[in-house]
RNA sequence: GGUUCCGUAGCUCAGUUGGAUAGAGCAUCAGCCUUCUAAGCUGGGGGUCAUUGGUUCGAAUCCAAUCGGAGCCA
């Protein structure tokens, strides 16, 4: 921002105290509307070598500035802050340039290669809000991105094997009596995903009836199961005897027991209460008190120890192991890494029906993918990491298990398992040969990842590992990693069914838009098909960009309840702001005159000068979101300009005016506002309408 | 047990490599449509920037500890 006096400003550092600063250093920023200026240059760093307190180094650069720089008009110093102002000229040759650069806001290539990896869904279920955040940002950075000179390919990988696949599978297998997604009427991957829960449900049931029948009856159990539970049942048995004898004992000292989800806070109530009743107690009354008080807290300790103990051995766990259901499962994957065909061949039919569902998902979010990898190709790649970071030296044996790690200690982190003793490797040895398939593919510069923050850990891991293995590509790794929506009572968890769908999100939202723009009297005149279109473009504008208006770091909050607003800082109020300057333009009858004959000797507005300021601030942002992987920057920015533009569209008047001059220079003005608000909404994937 | 992230108005969020009196939107209250679209504009009220120390000309921002919330690793 404002380069030239950055670099005026080193110059004079140079000219007059022989030192060099660096550039970067230089802090120029937007002068606070409570003081005159256009930027403010803080100058408490030059004191330092000007040697005078920091008005009088505020009046020597405003001095030196102002003869050296024709575009500065004036200047004044409040405590270390020196507030510039340009002349009228030099925004006016801004707003021209601008103007007249069609591409304004690209930047020219910078000849890198960025991929941007997003949504990678599971093919077990439909896509949800959690998706539709990732995928926006995925979508939203890749456009910022190519903005900033780079070219950009959009992919995705595929999670479309593993147990959880097999899950649905079998399910429908067992209970779909051929089911299709043309026999139901139900979206592929909602069918698909109908079938995840059937297989939880009924493999619930059959644990618990396991549980059962262990619990009632254990010698009635089949022989095998008895006698491989027998030492589990044994242990548990004892310890939730053990549990309920001590409650009871605990109930009998007179502890509630309703009291016991936190047993350091009631160690601490009895000794506070030994602490205020001993001093009225006599010698052998005290010792007996202590005795007491002793008996209880070892009551205590042992009840939280078996209560531990419980927990860790978990009968469930052991019943889980015997659901046939599971077994079922467990041999499907088998038979899917065998390639048998039936299962094969149900795999294909089922995903295809998932593929077909996410296209239509995907489409309405207006995103689209140029490359798809698919875990079923690159699971396998694992192997080959594992053996070439074990040839390498990077990998290693520890112990005599046989396991292959990863030592990662002077990093600061731990030791991490990449091949388990039984020779089965770890998830994240699929993400560095996929990494490698990328890089070959591709050979790009930069490969961003678009993967929820709680795999931090797993990014620093992978990056860390392929450094190891001396990849010159691991530089370029970068985990645009984004906070987790949550709803008001918490994080969406699918077996509490409180996942928010995405398709049903996004009918929502249309017909919320489709009921507030009736209600508005706002569609009169329109097809109806251009009403659809209307509002399906404010219904996802309204979607989109309360997603992403948010840092992309930070976890967000969704309330269902209160559905997404369509006033004050929301999508739909910049779309609103566009529609009616175009409606402005479209009620031009006079002849428009070219920009640079408009613009000869006006005088600006301080409304207008403020609307240029915003506008020469649009390509800053956009290298700012790109260099921050942060689409809110630009979010952010959209809405600034909107405000700016309704503040000025309430004070002043583009059309009803009597001054030729004023009409021509604000159309201009205007169109260009529009233009920009209309980029930057394309930036974040929303649409803006020329009349809503 | 180890480790990472977060804590700003009643709610949802901004707040630039540390800079002036911490800002928006929602909600609330008071105004503004005979004038280019009121999904708009203007104004009011609302803050111990979790707490306590430290670093310095200056701290919401950096450091440490504590409290509270979330995640990850074994």
């Amino acid at each position: 921002m404002f380069d030239f006096l950055k670099a005026a400003v080193e110059e004079i550092v140079k000219e007059n105290f022989q030192q060099n600063i660096d550039v970067n250093s230089i802090q120029i920023n937007a002068t606070p509307v409570d003081y005159t200026g256009d930027c403010t240059i803080v100058v408490f760093p030059f004191t330092k070598f000007s040697k005078l307190n920091p008005e009088a180094t505020g009046n020597f650069f405003g001095e030196k500035l102002k003869a050296k720089n024709s575009n500065v008009e004036s200047f004044n110093v409040v405590k270390g802050f020196l507030n510039i102002v340009f002349t009228q000229q030099y925004w006016l040759n801004e707003f021209q340039a601008a103007k007249n650069n069609a591409a304004f806001g690209q930047s020219p290539t910078t000849n890198r290669k960025v991929m941007v990896e997003y949504s990678s869904p599971n093919t077990n279920k439909p896509l949800h809000l959690g998706h539709v955040r990732n995928i926006l940002l995925g979508h939203s950075i890749s456009e910022i991105l190519k903005a900033c000179g780079n070219e950009v390919i959009k992919s995705t990988l595929v999670n479309d094997r593993g147990i959880h696949i097999c899950k649905s599978m079998l399910a429908w297998q067992k209970f779909g009596n051929g089911e299709t997604p043309a026999s139901s009427g139900l979206k592929g991957d909602h069918l698909v995903g109908k079938y995840y829960v059937e297989f939880d449900k009924a493999y619930k049931a059959e644990v618990n009836k396991i549980l059962e029948q262990i619990y009632l009856d254990f010698e009635a159990l089949p022989l095998d199961v008895k006698e491989k539970l027998r030492p589990s049942y044994k242990v548990y048995k004892g310890l939730f005897d053990k549990d309920e004898e001590l409650l009871k004992s605990i109930k009998e000292v007179g502890i509630d027991s309703n009291e016991l989800g936190n047993i350091e806070k009631v160690k601490l109530g009895l000794a506070e209460k030994f602490e205020e009743t001993k001093s009225s107690l006599s010698q052998t009354e005290l010792e007996i008190s202590i005795n007491e008080l002793k008996n209880k807290i070892n009551l205590l300790q042992e009840y939280s120890e078996n209560k531990k103990a419980l927990e860790q051995h978990n009968l469930r766990k052991s019943a889980e192991t015997f659901s046939s259901l599971m077994m079922e499962t467990q041999q499907m994957l088998l038979d899917w890494e065998a390639g048998k065909p039936e299962v094969m061949e149900l795999w294909k039919m089922m995903n295809g029906w998932v593929y077909e569902g996410f296209d239509i998902t995907y489409k309405k979010l207006g995103v689209d993918f140029d490359k798809t990898y698919y875990e079923s190709n690159t699971y396998l790649l694992g192997k080959k990491a594992v053996e070439e970071g074990f040839n390498l030296g990077v990998f290693e044996k520890f112990d005599d298990s046989g396991a292959i790690e990863v030592d990662l200690t002077n990093e600061g982190l731990d030791r991490k398992i990449l091949q388990r003793s039984d020779g089965t490797s770890v998830y994240i040895t699929q993400d560095i040969g996929t990494a490698q398939l990328k890089y070959d593919d591709y050979k790009m510069d930069e490969s961003i990842y678009v993967v929820g923050n709680e795999q931090d850990y797993h990014f620093k891991v992978l990056q860390l590992i392929l450094k190891k293995l001396g990849k010159i590509y691991a530089d370029g790794i970068y985990h645009l990693s984004y906070g987790m929506v949550e709803l008001p009572n918490g994080k969406m968890k699918s077996r509490e069914g409180t996942v928010v769908d995405a398709d049903e999100l996004m009918a929502e939202m249309i017909a919320s838009a489709k009921l507030t723009t009736e209600e508005l009297g706002k569609v009169e005149g329109l097809s109806e098909d251009e009403k659809e279109k209307l509002f399906y473009t404010i219904g996802m504008g309204a979607l989109k960009y309360f997603l992403l208006k948010v840092d992309p770091k930070k976890k967000m909050l969704f309330n269902p309840a209160e559905s997404i607003d369509f006033h004050g800082h929301t999508g739909p109020f910049i779309q609103y702001t566009h529609a009616r300057i175009c409606s402005i333009l479209r009620k031009n009858t006079i002849t428009r005159q070219s920009l640079q004959d408009s613009l000869k000797g006006y005088a600006l507005h301080p409304l207008e000068k403020k609307l240029i300021q915003e506008i020469y601030l649009f390509p800053i942002k956009i290298l700012e979101a790109g260099k921050e992987h942060n689409p809110s920057v630009v979010a952010n920015y959209a809405f600034n300009l909107a405000k700016e533009f309704n503040h000025f569209y309430a004070e002043l008047s583009v059309l009803k005016s009597d001054n030729e001059k004023e009409i021509q220079f604000r159309l201009h003005l205007v169109e260009m506002v529009a233009t920009i608000l209309k980029k930057s909404m394309h930036l974040l994937g929303i649409d803006v309408p020329e009349k809503m």
